[in-house]
DNA sequence: GATGAGCTTGACGTTTACGTAAAGTAGACC
DNA sequence: GGTCTACTTTACGTAAACGTCAAGCTCATC
């Protein structure tokens, strides 16, 4: 339940190969180094190959979550920039910060509103599916 | 509340041109017409000019809905589709249907968990951001 | 020591969803 | 009749988010 992007002095010490992480997000390994190049992950090197600890393996849930949701990468980046320097600043970036955190929140209630809108759509459609289905079976039934 | 996609014989008789339309809902009229091309709008022609009825508006409306949470123009296609086709075809085709339409709920399932989560996540940032600024104010009226 | 699996860095290609500029048309107004 | 304004088509450009080779390293295994 309780993950967290900011690093949890040391909770878990498991890491993962990108080869792992992309079978396990069902990704490419290209997707992965992509959003590493993007600056959404920032995974430790052994000599020339990624290592990829717990830190990672959230933001990129987090990454795919946003994905979902219809998010461009530079407004998961910026989450993700939240995330890691929220204690930090002075008070006008704290303020700041809370106002671009309200406007997130205002984004997510507008998708909640549009998710509902498309539900009720999609409540129409199976409404008249589900007459012309039983019609048909009337039909069905009664010629026979 | 209750627009339709379906034509519902003849409510309201307005027109509107594209640059009226684009107007309204915040987008170019190149948009519009790519909408069209894409076969997302179907509207009538007088002389050359577009003329958009509410049917248009209607599923203007959804597209953009759509796109807000971040669905494709092709599955938007597809929605609008069902939506006008939904009445005919045979008992495969209708069944067909119910399991698209039960697929694209579970679709929007995910995504208001996603949004729930997300929220979450903003609650913790707004959380550890409160702490710092209280913590700064604090500090601010001690030194005072 | 060759072979394969999995990693690496480039570099170019592709799809989606438009933007933008060019050049022409059609009706309203002075 | 000229000038605006709003529309039209055609065509090329572009940003985002990867896909798809190519060529090379590295480590285990036969």
């Amino acid at each position: 339940m309780s993950e967290t992007l900011s690093p949890a002095p040391s909770r878990e010490r498991r890491t993962y190969s990108i080869g792992e992480l992309a079978r396990r997000f069902e990704v490419t390994p290209r997707t992965i180094r992509f959003y590493e190049q993007e600056g959404l992950l920032d995974p430790e090197r052994r000599g020339q190959t990624r290592v990829y600890h717990e830190k990672d393996r959230v933001r990129l849930s987090l990454t795919l979550r946003g994905k979902r949701l219809g998010f461009s990468l530079a407004e998961i980046r910026e989450v993700i920039q939240l995330y890691d320097h929220a204690p930090d600043g002075d008070e006008r970036q704290l303020r700041r910060m809370l106002d671009i955190l309200a406007e997130k929140r205002r984004g997510l209630e507008r998708q909640l509103e549009d998710i509902r809108a498309l539900q009720h759509e999609l409540d129409d459609v199976e409404d008249r599916c589900r007459e012309s289905l039983d019609a048909l079976l009337a039909r069905h039934s009664r010629d026979a």
